[in-house]
DNA sequence: TAATCTTAAAATGTCGACATTTTATGATTA
DNA sequence: TAATCATAAAATGTCGACATTTTAAGATTA
């Protein structure tokens, strides 16, 4: 959150992350230092450093003497890390259904209530919306109470914002997609709280599966 | 493997991950640049490249201007990876056992060997033992066919290791412990074939958590 | 024309130097 | 004595320079 104490490689890594995350650097760009140099304002050492983590977390790849590229996209890739956040979630919520107490239980019906009255407002800020539907998931989930696992949920969710964003460019937020979602929130929370571990496992993987034939379609057109 | 075709920054990560999950460098220790220098005959920039994609993998943290540590361990944490490894083992082996065909059950059926026949052995070597293991386990997952996923299960594994070598320092393989598991692995690989999800879920959970009381109990004497 | 070779330009990866910050040591004060 | 302060030593993080490798462009040959 507050740079002032971070040194160069911490923020460039925030830029960078933020840049190829939201598609203003393209899967597969050749990512020249002399450019990020320029760009970004900062010496070689920071900026290397921050792209060095980038490929820890595979948002980057470097072949020796050849520099530094944007990962890769691809209809594979979207299809696993999707199922992949499916079932992660799905296995946070089963965890989080057997260790959530009244805190957990009151978080989510909190939670609800913020994404539900804003989902039935006339005009939306599709960032403020997606802030509360993004809270709504972490407090079903935060009854798990595994850091590891949670940290996983993060850096995949990390990955798929890569192809929603792409698929956003072109389909503006669908009143009828945000509708559906919306009765599929609130049984997402009864289902919760009545602990139903089975209806949750489903309803969950089914929700988070849902855009992906949509952003498949927008790929496959590049 | 081979290094010829690396640049410094990734030799240097490799020999520093394998420093610090081997237990050569303790958990909290502070990693001096200039000494880190001296050991592996580098320069700065390499070095902090190779650190800063430790930091990404949750092996070294940093703090501005404070320089760099090897993260900390503790029984919160010890139990979190493993139960987190427990409950990605057991979603990918149920991956498997929809995914799976002909090759990964005659997989799994020769790895099961190769390791039935070393573990009757009278002399073993702890090493060529634990090639076989990991493989048997390998060949049970490989069939979820989730790049992603597996890859998962390799960062926590890797996780578990620094663990794992802390608890190998004080106690020698036990054969007791080792028959056990050989029973257990034999159970595995019916359950896989007879496609028993639910069996193989509890089973694979229980074979997982079994070294974790244990190593918590080096861990307290510390 | 197409393919290969040569040469120039551009880019990468590594190093050591340096400014800045932190840490350790010893002096000063209450 | 204990605590605070000042100063010196050590360590960090950033920069620009440079050697090496890759890429691009043009010349040569079949």
């Amino acid at each position: 959150m507050d740079n002032s104490n971070k040194n160069t490689a911490a923020q460039i890594l925030d830029s960078l992350t933020n840049d190829i995350v939201s598609g203003e650097f393209y899967p597969n760009q050749k990512l020249h230092i002399k450019t990020l140099k320029e760009k970004y304002n900062v010496g070689t050492s920071p900026l290397r450093e921050a792209l060095s983590q980038l490929i820890a977390k595979d948002l980057v790849i470097s072949e020796n003497q050849r520099g530094f590229y944007v990962s890769d996209i691809s209809i594979d890739d979207l299809y696993d890390i999707y199922q992949a956040r499916a079932k992660i979630e799905s296995l946070c919520l089963d965890m989080a259904i057997d260790h959530g107490d009244d805190y957990w239980e009151a978080n989510i019906i909190a939670a609800s209530h913020r994404l539900n009255k804003y989902s039935k407002l006339k005009s939306i800020d599709v960032n403020e919306w997606q802030n509360r539907h993004s809270l709504f998931h972490d407090m079903l989930v935060s009854g798990c109470k595994s850091p590891r696992l949670l940290q996983i949920r993060d850096s995949l969710f990390e990955k798929s914002k890569r192809y929603r964003n792409l698929w956003l460019k072109e389909n503006v937020s669908d009143s009828e997609t945000l509708k559906i979602n919306q009765s599929e929130h609130a049984e997402l929370m009864n289902l919760a709280l009545e602990r139903d571990k089975n209806g949750i496992s489903k309803l969950i993987e089914n929700h988070i599966m849902t855009p992906v034939e949509i952003i498949k379609k927008s790929l496959s057109q590049l």
